[in-house]
DNA sequence: TGACGTATGTTACAAGTGTAACGTATGTGT
DNA sequence: ACACATACGTTACACTTGTAACATACGTCA
């Protein structure tokens, strides 16, 4: 599974809060803080459904995005690649010492904590 | 500062531990690693300085590299990066809780301590 | 039905990164 | 003085990401 890059990131984030949206409501959202066009918030979103990041459904005619993964899914991806690579921690991870990062609810860490903590070699 | 690619950081990790090498020196040892040839480890040296990553000095007639930034200070930026983005935790990191990575000794984490709870704007 | 606004598709271009070959210079041994 | 190995400089090419414009299609209102 390919990982988002930070921008992806960014638009994802919105999403788990709230999808799916159509690429008007993203740009709402995320093109003041990214600044971005709105074109370029488009091309972004292309790329992520190219890449699997989004699902792509038609709802009252328009193009809806909707992410493929959940957050604790995709973060869970994302942080255990940063451990490897960066602190080379490639056992259990402390992942209790984040919870309170406002990112993921309580049941949202135990998910992730699953995954972290999964055989390490399935997605 | 110009954040390391994960290619980068590993031939960062080999001087860190053992600095200036030469071209050849990084070659045997990140080469098998990373499976490159000696020419795409050149070019990422190359590029490195560059950014300044490495600094360039001559030995015996040999070029040599050596890291600009501390293990510490490199690492505290890039951690530094991956909560503000990834978990959205601005303000001090639970550094505590990674002390069992081998990657910095005591020293170097109480090092990267100090980076991290810096005022944050600062290089 | 024609104009206008919004949605969608297509194309562009620069920087960064992964990955490497080609050509040239220079030191060392014979 | 020449050959050979090694070091160094230059160039290449594809893919990803950031960033965006241009063009076309379609629905709605006058």
């Amino acid at each position: 599974m390919t990982q988002p890059s930070k921008s992806e990131l960014t638009i994802l984030k919105v999403l788990w809060t709230e999808a799916p949206l159509s690429a008007r409501e993203i740009q709402e959202k995320v093109g003041p803080q990214l600044k971005w066009s709105f074109s370029t918030t488009r091309t972004t979103l292309s790329r992520m459904a190219e890449k699997s990041l989004l699902r792509l459904d038609t709802k009252h005619g328009v193009r809806v995005y909707t992410p493929v993964e959940s957050k604790a899914r995709t973060l869970s991806g994302v942080m255990r690649e940063f451990f490897d690579t960066v602190l080379e921690m490639k056992g259990p991870l402390p992942t209790a010492a984040f919870h309170d990062s406002k990112m993921l609810s309580e049941e949202e860490w135990a998910e992730l904590d699953l995954y972290l903590n999964e055989s390490h070699d399935d997605d």
